[in-house]
DNA sequence: TCTTGACCCTATAGAGGCTATAGGGTGCAT
DNA sequence: ATGCACCCTATAGCCTCTATAGGGTCAAGA
């Protein structure tokens, strides 16, 4: 399959794919005569693979870990169950600070309602240095 | 306290520090007669509270529009409630989608029977497409 | 057969948000 | 007075894409 319909079926930019290519993070596609990438259900499956991580948030260098880790066959549980395991604190520690934030925009909202602008304390809600 | 204390105490570079400045999300500091930036507790809490909000996603034309919510002189009331409103969809949207990665990457997690090596389904999981 | 339009190619530049480097001043301890 | 860690400005570069320019390829239709 030629790079559009890659691109397609990954939700994923032509270009995008090409700098993938460059940065080796994505193998090279066998070429056509006519000089066209010609990519195998592999590349389907390791860019969807690659993309999906990056939406779960994983870096690129995370990605590239990953994949290494996809490659030994021995070990990969411990090594992929850790970087999940570390990201989760990571998200779960978002929504903390996300809820806090929600909840003093509420908090604007209701004090706009009763026509006197309360004080706004977003900045004090996620201004304090982390426990 | 000098840029550099500011930089530790918010886990912060202090080139981007200078470069808050410039970009006027971060007010300048008075300074010292070398010249020196010589910043307040209130440039730590709304240093915080920046690198925070970039933490969580937030663009840093966003951050910049939720600081001007936290400037409480009496403003039009239907502008602070249009704008708050508006941050608050976009937040639990933020809310929503981490909670759903958070499910996908716990899901990662029992996919990874940790006891069978070799075993790890984790990989093929990220490989697929997505339902 | 010739043209049109959708695809493909490389190379390069730009955006957003930092981060590093060069070249130099400040201030305190030894 | 000499180090040394810190500060200053100005400018260039990095990362992860995304867009643009300038140009080939190929199937379908006039």
């Amino acid at each position: 399959m030629f790079i559009g319909e890659l691109a397609k079926k990954t939700n994923t930019k032509v270009e995008t794919i090409r700098y993938y290519e460059r940065e080796g993070i994505l193998p090279a596609a066998d070429r056509t005569d006519a000089n066209y990438r010609d990519y195998s259900p592999v590349h389907l499956a390791k860019l969807t693979f690659i993309r999906r991580s990056r939406d779960l948030g994983f870096s690129m260098a995370q990605v590239r870990s990953l994949l290494d880790l996809a490659v030994d066959d021995d070990q990969p549980c411990a090594g992929v169950d850790a970087m999940a395991r570390e990201h989760i604190i990571n998200v779960d520690r978002k929504i903390a600070d996300l809820t806090l934030l929600r909840a003093e925009l509420s908090h604007l909202l209701n004090a706009c309602d009763s026509e006197r602008i309360g004080k706004c304390r977003i900045v004090e809600a996620l201004g304090e240095p982390r426990r």
